[in-house]
DNA sequence: GAATAAATTGTTTTT
DNA sequence: CAATTTATTC
């Protein structure tokens, strides 16, 4: 069989290209998914390669998922080839090599929300306060010294006495490294470092995987971190078979430690490396793809490449401008239930935001129109309270040293130990350097006087836990904890509505677990909690299924709809309001490079939608059209409105409402609710006009008077709850609100901004 | 000492 | 708005 039949010239130069380094530049819908199954099925049909030593590596296990069947699909060996994300590839190398390393092969694996639990105690037990070094960005910091494989040691010893607050952040992640050790728990991060560490001090393990791995090839590598580059080094360095496919106009992980430099400098790094250019695009109209390479024509540091397209001009992006985000939504439902009248299917229709937030008003009109839809990401299933408290119980039972889990469970459902005992367990466990649970069998000593006798049932009933997962499958130790816990009674006591959707949640991971045992390969409980803990939301997604899907711009890279619509589409909202405040161009160039993956996802149509006015978490905000829209030519854009709306009637209500807000407005948000307002009402009057500036007179009288009204200078005194006092030393426009860099006593510089955090004067 | 009610505060994106 | 921290009641 000719495997190249289809492919174009460029296609067929990187699918044949077998030995040495390969990078192949594939701009989006230029075929690279097919590109890499030929490619493998080439290796495996013209007999040079053994399946066995192929090894793909994907960014989700969707995207693994969907290769193997295409491997499979043209041709048969395909099946041993191995293809899976660098997360479960590393799992699978560590649980089979991490005792080397002082870890139990039974470890957990700890996602993000846990982590940051873990880091919350940290901080406690270092007495840090986290206001100055809030939870979050530690944990952010800490990612990204994973990432760059920088342990404590190093980042300790590179820290000069001086820096006092990088010191302080040392500490953390020396404390929280020593307690995932000791709780024989990992993070996503050190899956893959602890990986890199694995080979780089045991080089026979890793001779074993070379040999193995001859053969490697990674899809989206503008999104590896240096951890991953290392892996990836390692495994080939010695025979140089690898093979990377990527686009710098779609590296979107910026955030999450990828480095941009990984797919740039390749042809540096593995020297002799053959690049490929796939520029033709197969994939969108020619209105589709003008918007997408003027958009991202603005952002400095790419490769050059251009995509073109043979495909007709199709039909202009829509732009709809509404009111309201309800409204923003109502179009959106209205829009694709008229498509579905015209013989379109529902499954053809995508909604993309900027942030899941951003999904909930879409829904709601869904649900109103009665079209079927999917959501994914926001609060996956697994991350329902209910089912990490379950898990919470099924990983204590694999890996008694897991502390997050065990102080998660043990009140829950409630017991009668609560705060103060569990406070003073922690305390002697770490006196005595052991894992919480391990002190369950000295009560005596850490000084929990009566609550001893509680704790040491639960103890009991962990135990009878533990035999039951020796001598039953996942899914009936899991009816035991039901059961034994008093959970599900719990929740049928309370009768309410939500404690029968929990019930049934629970109902549902019952089923899955249950599914796990017949279908697994190995049906064993840490199997099942690895699975669980590396599934993305978006890995359930069904092409089939005739439903709308909704998702995050982020979650849809890599697929594809005919009907696109990015709501949101708002300075402030898209780009983030953080990329707006940050101080290099960095942050705002990865928002750009999201649009165009955004923009991309469109075959045949495109709609981009704004609201003038927004409720984000109980405030209506009021936000420009993103600057992304206005990089797009007039000439492919056309303005789109519901069908059955009076356009009059439309800034009638707008004003209206904007104006009633502003007196309803409490009075002791005195000068700086005006100023919000004021601002409020410019920007609207701004977007009315299509954003281009028929009212400069107005606009610049508007912003006068807000000059005025503006209460906050540099040397003012402000007040705020978290911070205390402190001195304004600098004010700065951000948008619709105003960003305030002040002095706190105590706490530092901060920037605040001041609608948002309501910050207020003081008089002296 | 634990459970509950009230106050406060945070802003992305995810394996 | 919702999750989490803090104050109050049992």
């Amino acid at each position: 069989m000719n495997v190249h039949q289809t492919l174009n010239r460029a296609q067929h130069e990187a699918a044949s290209h077998i030995d040495g380094p390969l990078l192949v530049l594939a701009g989006a819908g230029s075929g690279k998914t097919k590109v890499l199954t030929h490619r493998i099925a080439n290796m495996i049909e013209t007999g040079s390669v053994a399946p066995f030593n192929i090894l793909a590596i994907t960014f989700t296990n969707k995207a693994a998922g969907e290769m193997r069947s295409r491997v499979n699909a043209i041709c048969r060996e395909g099946g041993s080839v191995w293809v899976s994300t660098f997360h479960s590839l590393c799992v699978r190398i560590l649980r089979r090599e991490i005792h080397n390393l002082g870890y139990d092969s039974s470890f957990t694996i700890l996602d993000a929300d846990d982590s940051l639990r873990l880091i919350k105690k940290c901080l406690d037990e270092l007495n840090i306060n986290d206001k100055m070094y809030p939870p979050k960005s530690m944990a952010a910091a800490v990612g990204r010294f994973k990432d760059q494989m920088i342990t404590p040691e190093m980042a300790s010893r590179d820290t000069p006495e001086s820096d006092f607050r990088m010191a302080n952040i040392v500490d953390i992640y020396k404390l929280y490294s020593r307690k995932l050790r000791q709780n024989n728990s990992l993070d996503f991060d050190d899956l893959i470092s602890l990986t890199v560490r694995l080979f780089t001090e045991y080089p026979d393990i890793l001779e074993g995987y070379r040999s193995r791995f001859r053969y490697i090839m990674v899809d989206e590598y503008q999104d590896t971190n240096a951890a991953q580059y290392e892996l990836v080094r390692l495994l080939s360095e010695r025979h140089g078979n690898l093979c990377v496919v990527g686009d710098d106009d779609q590296s979107i992980y910026g955030w999450r430690g990828a480095d941009i430099r990984n797919i740039l400098d390749f042809e540096k790094d593995f020297s002799g490396a053959k690049v490929v250019k796939l520029e033709q695009n197969y994939r969108s109209t020619r209105n589709i793809l003008e918007a997408a390479n003027s958009v991202i024509r603005n952002n400095s540091q790419r490769k050059h490449k251009q995509l073109w397209t043979d495909s007709g001009d199709g039909c202009k992006i829509g732009l709809n401008q509404a009111a309201s985000d309800r409204e923003e939504a109502a179009f959106v439902a209205g829009s694709i239930a008229k498509s579905r009248q015209d013989g379109g299917k529902y499954s053809d229709n995508a909604v993309l935001y900027r942030s899941n937030f951003l999904s909930r008003a879409v829904e709601e009109e869904l649900v109103k129109a009665g079209i079927p839809h999917r959501v994914f990401g926001g609060t996956r299933f697994y991350d329902r309270k209910e089912i990490r408290d379950v898990l919470a119980y099924l990983r204590l039972i694999n890996n008694p040293r897991d502390s997050v889990s065990l102080l998660r469970v043990i009140n829950v459902p409630r017991r009668g130990i609560g705060e103060v005992t569990m406070q003073k367990l922690e305390a002697y466990a770490a006196s005595v350097d052991k894992p919480l649970f391990e002190v369950f069998d000295e009560l005596e000593n850490a000084d929990v006087g009566r609550q001893s006798k509680k704790l040491r049932e639960f103890r009991e009933m962990m135990v009878r836990f533990h035999s039951d997962a020796m001598n039953y499958g996942v899914a009936e130790l899991l009816g035991s904890v039901l059961e034994q816990t008093g959970y599900i009674e719990e929740l049928k006591l309370e009768a309410t509505e939500e404690a029968q959707g929990r019930i049934e949640n629970i109902d549902a991971l019952v089923a899955k677990a249950l599914e796990f045992e017949q279908h697994a390969e190995e049906p064993t409980l840490a199997a099942f909690l690895e699975e669980l803990a590396l599934v993305a939301d978006i890995d359930s997604f069904d092409a089939d299924a005739d439903a709308v899907a909704l998702m995050t711009i982020h979650s849809s890279k890599g697929l594809e709809f005919d009907s696109v619509y990015i709501v949101g589409c708002e300075e402030g909202q898209f780009p983030s309001y953080r990329s707006l405040v940050s101080e290099t161009p960095k942050e705002l160039e990865e928002e750009r490079r999201l649009a165009y993956v955004g923009i991309t996802r469109a075959r045949r149509r495109l709609t981009l939608t704004s609201a003038f006015r927004r409720w984000v978490r109980g405030n209506d905000v009021y936000n420009r059209v993103s600057r992304f829209v206005r990089e797009i030519s007039d000439d492919n854009l056309e303005n789109v409105k519901m069908d059955n709306q009076r356009v009059d009637a439309k800034h009638d209500e707008s004003e209206d409402t904007t104006l009633k807000s502003a007196d309803s407005k409490p009075a002791e948000r005195t000068g700086i609710s005006r100023y919000a307002e004021i601002n409020k009402v410019r920007n609207s009057i701004d977007i009315s006009f299509g954003g281009k500036n028929y009212m400069q007179g107005a606009k610049r009288a508007a912003d006068a008077a807000t000059r005025e009204q503006l209460e906050f200078k540099p040397g003012d005194r402000v007040r705020l709850m978290k911070y205390g006092v402190g001195t304004v030393l600098d004010v700065k426009d951000a948008g619709a609100d105003t960003e305030l860099t002040v002095e706190f006593e105590g706490a530092g510089k901060k920037k605040i901004l001041a609608n948002l955090s309501k910050i207020k004067k003081v008089e002296e």
